[in-house]
This record gives structure tokens, C-alpha cells and sequence, in this order.
DNA sequence: ACCGTATCGAGAACGCGTTCTCATATCGCC
DNA sequence: GGCGATATGAGAACGCGTTCTCGATACGGT
């Protein structure tokens, strides 16, 4: 009956903060900040819990564990840091719109798109910066 | 040093003849067909060793298990449908050649980028979990 | 045709993400 | 504050894709 417990806010918060849809490991890690002791399978628990109940929803990238992200966050799309493996959540427009009901050549009928970008991230170093983040430490 | 194994011509019959990439499983049961008695093991062997000497890739897509195609056939996208999951490649052009190398607010310098479609193909036809219907209700 | 060796098939084993079990701790209503 | 019901933590167990093991098979140079 859905109680109020410091694993699940945490888990929540940490959501909520995160640049991107997070795997249960990288939840785990992050909530335990403010839950201390959390347990994998409380995270994992609670992420099914939310997701029954439409505050979170699962994100699917290629080869990769699923995520999760805030329900209501509206069409859009991500960006996968091929050296820390960290998920950005983008901001731009989708420029695919066009592909929201179409039906290709083939008889293949269109009713949805996923969109992964690759590349590095500005904490990684594009290109000259060698600026080095932690994602996963604990500073609140 | 590789030998010309029936298995090893049927695999890569299998994968060129189908419609889309296929994982090790779809490939087994295929090229069982020109294949008597093929093993599992023996399709993952050759995978590895086929990607191995650039003559197939491997493609991932969203909650999937690997898939490969035969190599060469330039930049495309796929398609997976929703029912049978069958996983088609596409032919259009690309739309998105303007993410070739650009730099994102937040310094995320994108280099290459993954896009599936998805929906209902052709033998699939197009009207059970429908929000539209496409008329296409047919055979099946 | 022969022989050495790479390949094969079947099943065990592995890795890893996820779920289950169960004793304990916690929440929140009375 | 007490109590019953729910959530938690640790670790075992599970599912599934993939790899390994090993005795048997078959390719291909001679």
C-alpha cells in the first residue's frame, strides 16, 4: 500500500537530478547518497513499483541494461558518451516528426521512432578539455 | 585457417537472403535449412569469426540481443515490427546526415548516431492494438 | 585415399541483469 | 506507543544470450 520510505525518495531524487535515464546499478550507486545501505533489490523494486503506477518510464538504448526516467517529460530524445558511457537526456526538437504515421515502401507501417546520438561528452573531453567528473560522487 | 564448412556457406547464405539483421537464434533455425543438424555454437563461432574478417556487422537494437548483417551495405536504418519483431533494413536515404559532426548545447559533440522505426509490417497486417486503422486488415 | 587439423554438435558453464526468498526493520493508523 | 502490514537488505536463484569443453566429424593439401 504504497508508503513513504527514504529508499523510495531518494531513489525519486536521484532520478529527478540525473542528466539522463539511469540503469538500476547507476541508481543504486547515486541513491545511496541519501539512503544509506539502499539495496539493489529495493531500487529494483521501486523502479517497477513507479513504473506501474506512471511516475517512471523505461527507456531502451542498444546494448545496454534498461533505464529509467520521469514520466512527463514529453518526445524526445538521448545521447550515449562513448567513453563514460553516461546517458544525456537532449533537449532538442525531433526531427523526425515526419515519421509519426507512415507507411513505407514494403507495406512497413510506422507508428514510432527511437533516436540514440553517440559521441563524447563535454566531461570526457570533445575535443581539448580534460575536465574530469565524477558522475557517480556523492556531492549533494 | 579458414575452411569452406556447409555450415559456414549457409550462414552466410541466411544472412543475406533475409530481410533485416538476425540474432544467433533466427539464424540458427534458417540456416538449419541448408544446414541439417547445425548447432548453436557453431553459428555463434562463425559470427564471431565472419565479423572478424569484416564480412558481416553487428547491429544492436533497443532490448535486443545482437543481430548481424552482411557488411557493406553502407549507412540505414532499421524497422522492427511490433508483433512478429522481424527486423527489416531499410533503403531511404538517411535524414539525418546534418549529425555527422556537430557540437550540442552542453558539449556534446555527436559522431554517429542510431535510429530505429517502429510498427507493423506488411505480413503483419495493420489493425489489432489500433489507435488508427490503415485498412490493410487482409489475410491477417 | 590419407592424415593432420580446423570445425562441428551437444551440453555444460558463464556473465549479467533481474527477480525471489525470508528474516528484519519501518511505516502509519489506532 | 503499540501493532499489523508493507518495505527493506543480503544473497540465492533465475533467464537468457553467449562462450567454453571435448569427443567426433569432415575439409583439403598431398
Amino acid at each position: 500500500m504504497q508508503r513513504g520510505t527514504a529508499q523510495r525518495r531518494a531513489i525519486l531524487q536521484a532520478l529527478r537530478e540525473a542528466p539522463g535515464p539511469l540503469t538500476a546499478q547507476e541508481l543504486h550507486e547515486l541513491a545511496r547518497a541519501d539512503a544509506e545501505g539502499l539495496g539493489l533489490a529495493t531500487v529494483y523494486r521501486n523502479l517497477n513499483e513507479l513504473e506501474r503506477e506512471g511516475r517512471v518510464v523505461e527507456v531502451r538504448l542498444p546494448g545496454d541494461a534498461r533505464r529509467y526516467e520521469p514520466a512527463g517529460r514529453g518526445h524526445h530524445h538521448h545521447f550515449r558518451c562513448v567513453r563514460c558511457d553516461t546517458v544525456f537526456e537532449l533537449e532538442l526538437g525531433c526531427p523526425l516528426s515526419m515519421l509519426e504515421d507512415v507507411t513505407l515502401p514494403g507495406g512497413l507501417h510506422v507508428t514510432g521512432h527511437e533516436l540514440v546520438l553517440f559521441g563524447v561528452c563535454d566531461a570526457c573531453g570533445g575535443s581539448a578539455s580534460a575536465t574530469r567528473r565524477d558522475s557517480v560522487s556523492g556531492s549533494a
